[in-house]
RNA sequence: GCGGUCGUAGUUAAGUUGGUUAUAACGCCGGCCUGUCAAGCCGGAGGCCGCCGGUUCAAGUCCGGUCGACCGCGCCA
């Protein structure tokens, strides 16, 4: 090695040590006859002095993220020590200083803002400068402590293809074309599901893969078109086997990565309905409460027409938040833009009532009986507000859930060092698609259900699937199920969501043939570990954990991928293309 | 596919009702400086105002389009 120590580790216990550093140089600082080097690594920094005329001529010529290599004793600063960075107490006097590579200046200033433009241009520089290097060092320790636990608890760490075949439903697809089979084109993997089910029936019993998964869809700050997948299948697992092991692993790498977290014994369990009722969304935030609020027995018989008809409607609601203690500082102004955020999710409008000094402020007071003032009154704690939506309960509960998000950040009420896991299970199998007219799969077509209840013709919007999400801090973090393994079974899914037999027969056709060579019962679980290393470190971007990352349009603004190709390719391909786009090179 | 915000030296920003040579800080180059800590002081270079078009005597500024970045909606089983 190059060096004898890195740049974070040396201190006052080694004085007098003969030690070689290698590092980028951060600062430079002259005072004509003595220098100041600060050198880094991701370990950390230290400071060499530099005292010898011919050396300091020699470190004149050098300048910021040259990279150098360091020959010196570590002595003591005394009263120029410093407490800004660990090793402040000590410097290494040079003896001898080398030049390893020079660097151009950086094309921007990293101690400052910069454009996330020109930091995804230059990622290697933003990872060596800013804390994603960091970030990247723990979430190479959560897949270490993930790996481990698996491996320790006999999973077996199994490749599933890249180039794989294109199945309708759920996200698109991205596309490979094959050059031997002239019009033919492979697809990336959305998640190995179909193999690692394979795999079950291969009698693996027990499957895991940190594995890159694609979807060619648009992207958010925390949606990229590639993304990572902790993957996990077993066999003759139930629910709880599966869960029980989920929450065991999760819980390893939290207490591996934040020591001091508190965490409950057990992972809270919330059917659906409750989650959606209680928070107005499938993953909630538990790390605050302002829960939503049913209203529809106070308002069946008002005389106010929009609230006694959403709540006598079975479709519709009357859904309240309740925010404490400020009912006399939100202006008409600022509850006006509540309004405009809600009626974004669909609401025709927000309603608000404030009890201050125990009695009730409302545009809407006028239309309520006594018996409603009263019932309402007890429900509003003194200066609290209650912000109530009326609306098919769909829109009700999703812009309430929405209000109840945005309250809780504007307030500031979030202890941004929780950690609130919970699992959401009881999901309905099936929705209805208004889009496409037909019925849709809510978690992945291969997930068991109660069957029973299908033949003996219950609404299928009432069905629940053996599906079960984890949810941390209100992202979820994982989902998985158990899975179909009766082709019967499998085939009467297909026929639910209008997939014909030879649809089925050529899409699935090699699972639905495994399936009838002794499919043992079996299910599993995928976590996102991008989303999971982000809730853990509490990152909001998903650029900020991943080392190269795309933009929001799918392009790396350090590669210029994608790119286009020259027409040979294309020929070989037996690929024309129909218009001739610019390049965006 | 839709909506919002933004785009001016290498970087980050300022730029007034449209009006002389487009500012500043940091960085860069040159010089000075014996204990700095984002060192300091003096001097200098550096611009397709994202791109295309329009309005105007005159456009960084107004209008239309387009490209790109970010945020959100739709979408993401």
């Amino acid at each position: 090695m190059l060096r004898t120590h890195n740049c974070g580790e040396l201190s006052l216990d080694k004085l007098g040590v003969s030690v070689k550093l290698c590092g980028w140089i951060t600062h430079k600082r002259e005072f004509g006859p003595i220098l100041f080097l600060m050198i880094s690594d991701r370990y950390g920094m230290t400071q060499v002095v530099i005292n010898d005329p011919t050396l300091v001529e020699k470190c004149k010529k050098m300048s910021a993220e040259d990279v150098i290599q360091v020959q010196g004793i570590v002595i003591d600063r005394n009263e120029n020590r410093t407490d800004k960075y660990p090793t402040g107490a000590i410097e290494v006097e040079a003896k001898e200083v080398t030049l390893l590579n020079s660097s151009k200046p950086m094309p921007y200033d990293h101690n400052k803002e910069a454009s996330d433009t020109i930091k995804l241009k230059y990622r290697y520089l933003d990872i060596r400068k800013s804390r994603i290097r960091d970030i990247l060092a723990a979430r190479g320790k959560v897949t270490a402590l993930v790996r481990n636990n698996l491996e320790k608890n006999g999973f077996l760490d199994i490749e599933t293809p890249v180039l794989n075949k294109s199945t309708p439903e759920g996200a698109r697809d991205f596309l490979v074309p094959s050059r031997m089979w002239k019009g033919s084109f492979y697809a990336l993997p959305q998640s190995p599901q179909i193999f690692k089910q394979l795999l079950m029936i291969a009698g693996m019993d027990r499957y895991y893969q940190v594995v890159k998964c694609f979807r060619d869809e648009d992207f958010r700050s925390d949606r990229q078109p590639e993304f990572t997948q902790i993957d996990i299948e077993m066999s003759f697992a139930e629910e709880s086997d599966v869960m029980e092991l989920a929450e065991n692993m999760i819980k390893e790498v939290i207490s591996g990565m934040k020591p001091d977290a508190v965490l409950p014994g057990s992972f809270p369990m919330i059917s659906y309905n409750e989650a959606m009722e209680r928070f107005g969304t499938d993953a909630p935030d538990t790390r605050y409460g302002m829960e939503l609020i049913t209203l529809d027995d106070i308002f069946k018989n008002s005389s106010f027409n929009a609230f006694a008809n959403a709540a006598k409607e079975s479709s519709m609601s009357v859904k309240g938040v309740i925010v404490e203690g400020k009912a006399d500082s939100f202006s008409r102004n600022e509850i006006k833009k509540m309004e405009t955020a809600v009626q974004g999710d669909g609401a025709k409008g927000l309603a608000f009532i404030k009890k201050i000094n125990g009695e009730l402020e409302s545009p809407l007071l006028k239309f309520f009986s006594e018996n409603e003032i009263n019932e309402i009154s007890s429900v509003i704690p003194e200066n609290g507000i209650l912000f109530i939506v009326a609306d098919n309960r769909s829109i009700a509960l999703k812009s309430m859930g929405n209000f109840r998000k945005r309250m809780a950040s504007e307030l500031d009420i979030i202890d941004k060092t929780a950690i609130s896991p919970l699992w959401v299970i009881d999901f309905p199998a099936f929705e209805f698609s208004e889009e496409n007219n037909r019925w849709v799969a809510t978690h992945h077509p291969f997930t068991d259900f109660d069957i029973d209840a299908v033949e003996s013709g219950a609404d299928l919007s009432q069905i629940s699937s053996r599906a079960y999400d984890m949810v941390i801090n209100g992202h979820e973090v994982g989902g998985g199920s158990i899975r179909i393994h009766n082709i019967e079974k499998q085939k009467k899914v297909f026929s639910i969501l209008g997939i014909g037999e030879k649809e089925a027969e050529e899409k699935f056709g090699f699972l639905l043939e495994a399936l009838q060579f002794g499919a043992p019962p079996h299910g599993g679980i995928a976590f996102g570990l991008d989303r999971l290393v982000m809730v853990i470190l509490g990152v909001d971007a998903i650029r900020d954990v991943i080392a190269f990352p795309k933009t929001t349009s799918a392009s790396c603004l350090m590669s210029s991928a994608p790119s286009t190709v020259t027409t040979d390719q294309l020929d070989e391909l037996g690929i024309k293309l129909t218009e001739k786009n610019n390049d965006n090179n």
